[in-house]
DNA sequence: CGGCTTTGACCGGCGC
DNA sequence: GCGCCGGTCAAAGCCG
């Protein structure tokens, strides 16, 4: 094989890698639309609540851990953040959740819904700090801690709860979901297939000291050129973000489907963890071998 | 000794 | 009104 044959056959397999790599970066932009879209959603949703609550004539929402006959509406106005942290302690006893403030356990109760003791916190680092938490065990999986926070911190820390936790938790602990604002189902059974506990997980997971180090994508517009995902309007991100399409029918041929049916592919693709994570995986891969080819 | 945990008692909301 | 239940209080004990 000659220089040149070869310089030819590399350069269409770089440019078929390129071609791979901008449908993977198409995919992955259309995911971050959805995830943000979802994001002014749940702000939106806060906000009612915090002009309920100033309102002063509604009754205190009940939460997750006040009643489960509740634990389906969505979204409840409130201020509560729930985080499933999954820990390896063999310690069914052990409540203690390293989520970077410090907490002082003001009672432990059994409740009628799980065997495991509910214990209550507040929040000891600043003097009047009115969060509390409430930490206890998922019935379902007991190596899942259920964590939910109310009420918003009077003080200064590094960063919110989520953030924290992502770059506190130990070897031992692993946020495994976290649902803001809104009263989620509990016990979790098998959540984290959900895409915006998958968020959270990817984010915990990133940080986590086994893990490789982040991959940097570039999920910015490109401009110039058109695609199918930009040109949708966001009531059709929406509907699309919220439909619950079967992951099963990955073999289906792109390019003979129909545009509506692509996307709705896309959209089930991008809710499926094992894809992302699977995306992710071969982006590395490609980029790993790109610095190898050409150091 | 101060700060924290434990744990039984108490309180208030809710349903019947 | 009564009982149930979740949330909170507070005294006692523990620990560094």
């Amino acid at each position: 094989m000659d220089a040149r044959t070869y310089h030819q056959n590399k350069m269409e397999s770089l440019q078929a890698e390129l071609e791979s790599m901008k449908k993977e970066n198409e995919t992955l932009r259309f995911m971050l639309q959805v995830t943000s879209k979802k994001c002014k959603r749940l702000e939106g949703y806060l906000k009612e609540g915090s002009l309920l609550e100033t309102n002063g004539t509604q009754k205190r929402p009940r939460t997750t851990f006040d009643n489960n006959k509740n634990n389906n509406q969505f979204p409840v106005a409130n201020k509560t953040s729930q985080f499933f942290v999954k820990t390896d302690s063999k310690d069914n006893n052990n409540l203690i959740v390293k989520d970077g403030y410090q907490w002082r356990k003001y009672g432990q109760k059994v409740t009628k819904d799980n065997p495991f003791p509910r214990a209550y916190f507040r929040c000891s680092m600043a003097p009047g700090c009115p969060v509390k938490k409430k930490v206890q065990r998922s019935m379902e999986d007991n190596s899942i801690l259920v964590a939910t926070y109310e009420g918003q911190h009077n003080h200064d820390t590094c960063c919110s709860s989520g953030q924290y936790f992502s770059s506190s938790l130990d070897d031992d602990h692993e946020i495994i979901a976290f649902n803001k604002g809104y009263v989620a189902n509990f016990p979790p059974t098998d959540n984290h297939h959900h895409d915006h506990n998958n968020q959270t997980r990817s984010t915990a997971s990133t940080t986590s000291p086994s893990s490789p180090p982040p991959i940097t994508l570039d999920l910015s517009l490109s401009g110039g050129s058109t695609n199918n995902y930009q040109e949708l309007n966001n009531r059709e991100i929406e509907v699309l973000a919220d439909h619950q399409y079967s992951c099963n029918n990955k073999s289906i041929n792109l390019n003979k489907k129909p545009k509506k049916e692509l996307e709705e592919y896309v959209t089930s693709l991008t809710k499926d963890r094992n894809f992302t994570v699977a995306l992710a995986k071969a982006v590395a891969r490609s980029f790993n071998a790109d610095l190898h080819h050409h150091p």
